[in-house]
RNA sequence: GCGCCUGUAGCUCAGUUGGAUAGAGCAACGGCCUUCUAAGCCGUAGGCCGGGCGUUCGAAUCGCCCCAGGCGCGCCA
């Protein structure tokens, strides 16, 4: 399993009050102090030494296998000197094995998981910061996917509610309208229904008579919502992004298992009804702490339902599906709704599901807005940037057909907008800047692609495939190829902390990290013309390791590795 | 005002959950294509890790207090 097995082994075999889970492993600050690091700290801890004088005892008394050269303490640190073609030659042996499973420890295996993300409101085209949404689940929804989790996506069409209402009044008929007429009109509705209080309260009438499940209502409804919701889902799907469900919000109105949330809401004495005849939670009584954020609305005066109300409803009906994992991917600005809703949830005996969240991404001029036309929109990115990859490829590969050509540049374009999402902590505010977003090159996905059809190029050139088994001569000769390696060897283990942090990012930079030591060994390391025919051998099964982990890590981000580009 | 998030090179971001001399890219400057794809590489320069006090062998990382930005806080979804 690990790369380092051999060690550990002989570490607690020598001395049996550590565990395996005590050593960890680090790559030195620099390839001259040793092959691997090993950290005394957690190890010293629990025995009550100081580290350094654990890093003596393991260097002293632990007998190790012919695998090791040398085994020297360094203050807090073992730092030892490997036969690094014996251990190299483990781990690509270990990659070709596992193959396109490398990096997963099976941590999902026999478990169900639902993953709810994207979620956009059917009345506008995805904006970037939207996009941020669907990009994170998605390629969560992989992760998963890849540690074996067996995983149903779920999009919830909010097709009701005053804005959809709203639109649905200004679309006489909407079998003649595009989505982007439907966008426009969005806009202006909601102008009008702020001058105009009488069109507003039409749209309340309306709203009324869709929670009453009035047919041609609903019919209207769902003409406009479709037609939104085929438009997003385009969009998205141009980025590989793909759902299993689409959960629509009318079908959760007068749901009868919101009677029992109510029943146990009374039995806590925390639902009353409110001066204005409003149907109100009181969090206060359930345990909410502050006095911000404390009421939480369920009805308006005239009986119909607010939003949470059918989010109630709705987020029953998905832990009742049975999925051990039940995961939510919401905006920063769903914290207070989410914890409220929880609450409730909570009272009424349910469990909620985990959240995580991702902060706005922002112009420079402030904050993204549909409405006033502040916005880059998911598909002006994705054509402006299928457009510039377009211009490299005809420059890069005049010869293609124009079909190639365009499939080339959509891949490349959908590697630099994922990654450039990505690859950012969901917790920052990023700001948005075309320039940066649309590079090609630097810390970008189409960087990490230029390194996979490297190695393509080289294995092409090869000619013939390479035997599954790396030889038994495996020689090592540079640093170069043993950071390479040692970078190869972490890949599991960011693959489960990222899984089990429910964080793509790391992917990423792992991603990243190890294109930029394939490159580095790509320049210092000749492969096909190697001194001898064995370092040929050994570089050449380095290479296709290191295409197969780009390929996992990629596939987890939702990016295409290519033959060439 | 209260709560949550964020603050690291001029700019955009990493930093393996408290560990060795804080790292990349962009922008700038200087080099490298008869040699496996120059969407690349090498080099130079750039840091009070927002500020202060604490916790300990040890802090960008943990705690408290400030400062700045984002988000939220009763008939929007």
């Amino acid at each position: 399993m690990n790369a380092f097995d051999t060690i550990t082994d002989a570490i607690v075999r020598d001395i049996p009050e550590l565990r395996r889970e005590d050593l960890a492993f680090a790559p030195p600050p620099k390839l001259d102090m040793g092959d691997v690091s090993l950290r005394a700290f957690e190890g010293a801890k629990k025995l009550s030494l100081k580290p350094p004088q654990l890093a003596a005892r393991i260097a002293q008394e632990v007998s190790f296998g012919p695998e090791v050269a040398e085994a020297r303490p360094a203050g807090p640190y073992v730092n030892f000197r490997l036969d690094r073609g014996a251990v190299g030659r483990r781990i690509t042996a270990e990659i070709a094995a596992q193959g396109d499973a490398f990096g997963s420890l099976g941590l999902g295996e026999g478990v169900k998981a639902l993953v709810e993300h994207t979620s956009i409101n059917p009345n506008a085209s995805p904006h970037v910061g939207r996009a941020r949404n669907a990009l994170i689940g998605d390629s969560l929804v992989r992760l998963l996917r890849f540690e074996a989790y067996d995983v149903e996506v779920h999009y919830y069409v909010n097709d009701m509610g005053r804005q959809i209402a709203l639109l649905v009044l200004v679309c006489d008929d909407p079998k003649q309208m595009t989505f982007d007429d439907m966008l426009v009109r969005y806009v202006e509705a909601n102008e009008r229904a702020k001058a105009d209080a009488e069109f507003a309260e039409q749209g309340y009438e309306l709203l009324v008579r869709m929670e009453e499940g009035d047919s041609e209502t609903k019919r209207r409804f769902h003409e406009v919502t479709d037609l939104c919701l085929q438009g997003q889902v385009a969009v998205l799907g141009r980025l590989g992004i793909h759902y299993d469900c689409f959960d629509r919000e009318s079908d959760f109105v007068k749901d009868p298992r919101l009677e029992k949330v109510l029943e146990a809401l009374r039995a806590r004495g925390s639902l009353f009804t409110d001066e204005d005849e409003r149907l109100v939670v009181d969090l206060q009584k359930l345990g909410h702490p502050y006095e911000e954020g404390r009421y939480f609305v369920l009805m308006r005066a005239n009986g119909s339902s607010m939003y949470g109300c059918r989010d109630l409803s709705y987020t029953i009906d998905k832990l009742e599906r049975g999925a051990a994992l039940n995961l939510i991917v919401l905006g920063e600005d769903h914290k207070l709704y989410a914890q409220q809703l929880s609450l409730i949830l909570e009272a009424a005996g349910y469990a909620t599901p985990e959240q995580v969240y991702y902060a706005y991404i922002l112009l420079k001029e402030g904050k993204m807005s549909t409405r006033e036309g502040k916005v880059v929109l998911l598909s002006e990115f994705l054509d402006e940037a299928t457009q510039r990859a377009a211009q490299k490829v005809q420059e890069q590969w005049p010869d293609l057909s124009p079909e190639d050509q365009q499939a080339m540049a959509e891949q490349v374009a959908i590697a630099a907008v994922r990654f450039a999402i990505l690859r950012v902590n969901p917790t920052k505010n990023v700001i948005f800047e075309w320039e940066s977003a649309l590079s090609f090159s630097g810390d970008t996905g189409p960087y990490v692609q230029y390194s996979c059809t490297r190695i393509a190029s080289i294995l092409r050139k090869h000619g013939e495939s390479l035997p599954s088994e790396p030889p038994s001569a495996f020689p090592v000769s540079e640093d170069a190829e043993w950071g390479l390696l040692l970078q190869l060897a972490a890949f599991p283990e960011t693959v489960s902390a990222a899984a089990e942090n429910r964080a793509v990012a790391p992917i990423a930079q792992y991603a990243l990290e190890t294109a930029r030591k394939f490159t580095t060994f790509y320049h210092q390391c000749p492969v096909l013309t190697a001194e001898t025919g064995e370092l040929k051998m050994a570089r050449l099964h380095l290479c296709q390791a290191t295409l197969q982990v780009l390929k996992n890590a990629l596939g987890i981000l939702g990016i295409e590795a290519m033959e060439r580009m």
